[in-house]
DNA sequence: CCCGTGACCGACT
DNA sequence: CAGTCGGCCACGG
């Protein structure tokens, strides 16, 4: 499938035809964070419904196929840190500074402003 | 169905 | 403030 062609939720539900409901969510729910803003793996979770899911949600995000169509760079922990390999997490990292988040000694400064 | 595997979290030491 | 320790949940073998 050509992921370029998504604009829409709808777009994107019918593209990820086949997967679970809980990842369908997950993705879904990610696609709606605005530029500039972030979210945490705990705060996706309870939006999907699952408060206690979060160790799945960075399971899902961690595939995340279908980037950068859904801005999975815009998931942090809720510490504000960049998690994964030191590669990965770098890259987000610059991707999260250019889109205007504030980051100071490499972490994403939480605040309600920016939290989505 | 059990088991290992995470881009995790919060409490506790 | 840095480690450690359970507990969580979905997924694939």
């Amino acid at each position: 499938m050509d992921a370029s062609r998504i604009r829409t939720e709808e777009d994107l539900r019918e593209a990820l035809k086949g997967h679970s409901e809980f990842e369908i969510e997950v993705y879904v729910t990610t696609f709606k964070i605005p530029k500039g803003k972030v979210s945490t793996y705990s705060r996706i979770a309870k939006l999907v419904g699952r408060p206690k899911a979060f160790r799945a949600v960075a399971n899902t995000l961690n595939k995340c196929s279908l980037w950068p169509i859904v801005p999975c760079h815009r998931v942090v922990a809720s510490n504000g840190r960049f998690t994964g390999t030191e590669k990965g997490a770098a890259s987000r990292r610059k991707l999260i500074r250019d889109e205007g988040v504030p980051i100071k000694g490499g972490r994403v400064v939480i605040s309600d402003d920016i939290l989505f």
